[in-house]
This record gives C-alpha cells, structure tokens and sequence, in this order.
DNA sequence: CGCCTACTTAACTATATCTTCATGTAGTCA
DNA sequence: TGACTACATGAAGATATAGTTAAGTAGGCG
C-alpha cells in the first residue's frame, strides 16, 4: 500500500493527464520543442487557454521550457507519459475487442 | 496522433484514477475480490462514499463484480491499472531524486 | 523613448465532481 | 407478511477546474 503523500502524488499525475487538451499538447510537442504561439496554431485553442495548460505541466515537471527573445520553447521532459498512453491504450483496444466480441455473440454461431 | 473519441477514452481513463479514494480501493482489491462492506472498514469512509467511487470504476470496466445473498462482492479486472502506477512511481522517485541532489548543490562543492 | 509582439496571469463564469444525508432496492430470516 | 441487512442512488452543498476576457510582463525594434 502506498502513503498518504505517495497517493496524492500519483493521483495528481494522473488529474494532469486527465484533460484531453494537455495530453494534445504532449504529443503535440513529441516530436521536439516548439513555441507557444506554434502549439496554439496546432493545437486550436486561444493562447490564454494553451499558456495555462503548459504551465500546469510544468509546474508538474512534464516539459521544461526555454525562452529565447520573444519565444519561448516547451519540451516533454518526461517521456514516460507516452508510456501510460500507451498502456491504457492497450487496455481500451482489449476492451473494444472483448465488446465487439460479445455483440456477435458470446458464443459465436456458424451460419446456418 | 490520437482521434478525438481515442484522446477522450484515454483521458476518461486518466481521470477515474486521478482519485485517492478510487485508488485505495484498487489497491484493497489488489489481494482478490472484497466485500463492499469490507471495503468501507479497510478504507475508513462511508459507505455510500465507497459504493459511490465502486459504481465509477466498474462503469469504466476496471472492476467486474458479483453479488452473492447480500453482499457485493468486487473484483480488479483490469490489472493494468497497477503498472500505470509503477510507471508513475518510478518517475515521481527518479524526480525526487533529481530534486534531491538539487537541494545538496547540482555543482557539489567539497567542504572548505 | 514609444510601440509592437509573444507570452503569462488575474478575474470571472460555467461546469463538473467529491462528499454527505436521506431514501430506495434487493435479499434474508422470522 | 414484516423487520433487518447490505448496497445503490438521488438531492444538495462545497470545492475545484476549464475556458474566456482583459490586463500585465518582457523582449525586440524604430
């Protein structure tokens, strides 16, 4: 069993992750870094919106960030995300199959 | 990059476990299928707080349950869950650790 | 210096969700 | 049938967070 701290830690890792236009971000920027104003064209979103997401991230240790003149650049410090997505992935697929198993049937028929 | 209905599933599954309650009930199911009323006393909450957080993870698919008389009885049904967490320990202790040898100097002088 | 650009942040609204209390439901036992 | 137990659920209040608007900060350029 985890401590007290040790599960605030790893659920608000997860509540980061939990918001569809943070995880666009991460994968947004899985290639390399890029400036805001280049995520916020990407990504769709008004820059407040984009510029706050990223901070949360940060603040999380997710991306570090460089500024350079009037730019500043995002990078995913932590490619272990890709990991997770990877996994529940996988899990969501499993899920997907076992379901679309089970519409043709639970124990599947031969044509008559 | 994800599809929208992808990005949404995973975050859906990002957020149930962005929960301490939710997680501390995994992880009392981590040992086999519990009782509600069991979980409620291993958990220290009230029951229909418990039974509330159950209803969430079976309707994501990550706990299967069954009733016998009475009793409800939970079961893990997606053990994925436990790596996801590894994963984010491993990479809470590697940050705690980057943090540490912060703290002690990242250049470490040696005592004058 | 003034003015512009890129970005951040404060203030606000809307929405979601956790928690609790109370009630509802299903099964057991007499 | 009625009473009791185990669990689920509806309603309501408190808190949190996403998104927008507007203002603030910092660097480049004339």
């Amino acid at each position: 069993m985890y401590s007290e701290t040790m599960l605030e830690a790893i659920t608000g890792r997860f509540k980061v992750l939990a918001e569809p236009m943070r995880l666009r971000a991460l994968h947004a920027l899985r290639g390399g870094e890029r400036s805001v104003g280049d995520l916020v064209q990407a990504l769709g979103a008004t820059q407040a919106n984009i510029s706050k997401h990223l901070s949360v991230l940060y603040r999380e240790g997710l991306v570090t960030r460089r500024k350079d003149g009037l730019n500043v650049y995002y990078r995913v410090a932590d490619p272990s995300v890709f990991r997770l997505c990877e996994v529940v992935c996988g899990t969501l697929e499993q899920r997907a199959a076992r379901h679309a198993r089970s519409l043709r049937g639970a124990v599947p028929r031969r044509r008559a």
